[in-house]
DNA sequence: GGTATATTTCGTCATGTGGCGAAATACAGG
DNA sequence: CCTGTATTTCGCCACATGACGAAATATACC
């Protein structure tokens, strides 16, 4: 139930559903999902956190930047369920679709740069 | 979207959760839901409005009775996938089960007299 | 080693949410 | 139609949660 509980309430805020989906087509830094999400770093980092606890994501550090991606098959049952089901049932969605295209974007920018453009806000 | 994130917020709490689960195995009134749920029954009403509204259940009326039951094939997918998920990773739970025992035991009471109960507290 | 930078942690604030009791509503039964 | 009862709605309070900025941390680069 505990598990449950943490997987769900991970999934219960928009914006951490956002930034899971944005992972669907492989590991993103964290600067990239602060660009797609629009949020202070410090608010993506919370969320990512969540949703790390909660199983669903893993990450990835590579010198200054880390990379999250989502739950492999080693995440615990609940997890990787809600993860298949959120995917499925989000496939197509609106909001899901305009970020992939945003975020595609993003991706083709130079990590630097973005970086840079963050940090005077 | 706004549909996940309704279904998915219904789920964001453990006493609606659990709610959920003791529909399981048919419908429910609802005194018998308060008397399983210890919370008050203006409390009770509010989570199943909130699952209902999400789709996860349906209600009858019977009388001053009011039953509750699990959202059928006519519930939206997302609604159904959830469902489907929830009671799957909750199967076998010790809360759950404790609460499927004691609902059992709250099922053969006299209906009238836990009602009465109820208002005496 | 010192500085710059990416990320996280912490403190704070505004808002959302769960809880209750009281009042309103809906209905059965005299 | 009036009373009693099951449920819901409403108003309120306490607490949880999401947002931010500032400070702390970790790491690359000079």
């Amino acid at each position: 139930m505990r598990e449950f509980m943490a997987v769900v309430k991970a999934l219960a805020d928009e914006s951490r559903v956002r930034l899971l989906l944005a992972l669907a087509d492989g590991e993103v830094c964290v600067c990239q999902l602060v660009e797609l999400a629009e949020l202070a770093p410090s608010t993506v980092s919370k969320h990512l956190s969540i949703l790390k606890q909660a199983g669903l994501i893993d990450s990835r550090k590579e010198g200054r930047w880390m990379h999250y991606r989502l739950a492999g098959d080693g995440a615990p049952r609940a997890a990787r369920e809600a993860l298949a089901w959120a995917l499925g049932s989000l496939e197509g969605d609106p909001t899901v679709k305009a970020d992939r295209a945003r975020l595609k974007e993003i991706l083709s920018m130079d990590p630097v740069e973005l970086c840079r453009r963050q940090c005077c806000r």
